[in-house]
DNA sequence: ACCCGCCCTTGACTATTGTCAAACGCCTGG
DNA sequence: CCAGGCGTTTGACAATAGTCAAGGGCGGGT
């Protein structure tokens, strides 16, 4: 593990409170390892044998109901962990995960880990608060979910997709339209009318490119809705 | 606080790993007050200064969007807590708590809780198990929410509160219907018309009364959806 | 006992989203 | 270069849920 993955990893927050020593020790025997787009790293009801950091690459973590439908409970990326909840509940996952774009991931397995959270209580604390990060991040997906219609949904996903707060942007989507669709709770065909309908907002799309004309336009339109909806044409 | 409420603390997993003694001094200084429905406990963005255990009543957590409508993230009651994870993110509530029916609830002062941690360690891991199972009550809403129509989300919570899980029951609704429209993602009117659809499905109601012939049936709609539905009247 | 207010229900209509099918473009492999 | 496949888009339609408005029932207060 070379220093440029050591500074990704200090960007989880789990890791970041850490001394470099704690940090190194933690990694000890776990090299990372590469995985292909499409390949299941746990699914739901596997024994819960450790949890990752993300590298490099996106992996989506979701469940598959009877009826076959797909619900996304997040998509990680560089600096961002997942799986840890299992370790305190049954010691099963309760979802599964799938890489979504060649990754390289760092497995941290579970056994050692409970091992040092019971000897490290300041571990314990960093825990807590990166759990209390994915609760936070669920309890928006919920509120998303409850109160804003799709077009909305997306135009808040595009807006914390964009590198700056005010003015245009230009960015790719980093992963398959697709998925950018069941991660915001609605099928393909509803993301493809949500830009339609954005295009009015100041949006436009080139296959993966998006265009946004005014952030902040697009931000009071993820909040509030339509206040002044354009004809879509023109 | 009486043995009837010590048993009933006892209940909540944050509390029920720990030895009488480390309880007691837990709740020391913390008494059961008294708080009548509608009373606000915290608004989103407060000052997290304490967490709940709730002894008695119904307790929600929810966030009001600025278009006025509200998520509901729980509905708490005897023995479960609400609003640990506040005291791990900025130390913030991340939304807001109102007792819905009146209820008994003991405090818990986040900076005596957050001093207990670091020399507690097993006090550490009892919160990450309930901060997992709030994970996994907000995993399955957003599932719910995502996969199931509103028929569907009402049959499985009528499912979840009945004392059996074969045959019939009897039940009487814990709250108001309202409320329970909001809970499960939907208006008031969607859920008047959700009882409405599982009446074919062996669900009758006279108030807060409900009445369901087989559990089971229920179960699997709540699953798998109308296989068979009949007619609504008869 | 009566009135009033609140909650819940119902109806009619609208808006949103899902479903199914077809077509398009892009990329890859032959 | 062409064929096939996949992901995306579009269209027509159906189903689901929200909106608005009216009415009913129950309980509390006078």
């Amino acid at each position: 593990m070379d220093s440029k993955d050591l500074e990704i990893v200090g960007r989880a927050p789990l890791f970041a409170g850490l001394s470099s020593e704690a940090r190194d020790s933690l990694l000890r025997g776990s090299a990372p390892r590469r995985y292909a787009k499409g390949q299941m790293l746990f699914e739901q009801g596997d024994d819960a044998s450790a949890f990752f950091i993300v590298l490099e690459g996106w992996v989506k973590v979701f469940r598959t109901s009877v009826s076959g439908d797909e619900a996304v409970f997040g998509v990680f990326t560089a600096g961002e962990t997942f799986g840890e909840a299992a370790m305190f509940i049954q010691g099963r996952y309760p979802a599964s995960a799938q890489v979504v774009e060649d990754a390289r991931l760092v497995a941290i397995h579970a056994d050692v880990f409970r091992e040092r959270l019971l000897r490290e209580p300041e571990l314990s604390f960093l825990m807590l608060g990166a759990m209390s990060r994915h609760l936070h991040s669920l309890v928006n997906q919920v509120e998303q979910l409850q109160t804003r219609s799709s077009a909305q949904r997306l135009a808040q996903f595009l807006v914390s997709l964009a590198p700056v707060t005010l003015g245009s942007a230009v960015l790719a989507l980093p992963y398959d339209k697709s998925l950018i669709a069941h991660r915001l709770g609605m099928k393909p065909e509803s993301l493809s009318r949500g830009f339609a309908r954005l295009r009015s907002q100041g949006v436009t799309t080139d296959g993966n490119r998006v265009v946004i004309a005014d952030i902040c336009a697009l931000r009071d339109y993820g909040e509030f809705g339509p206040l002044r909806e354009q004809v879509a044409d023109r």
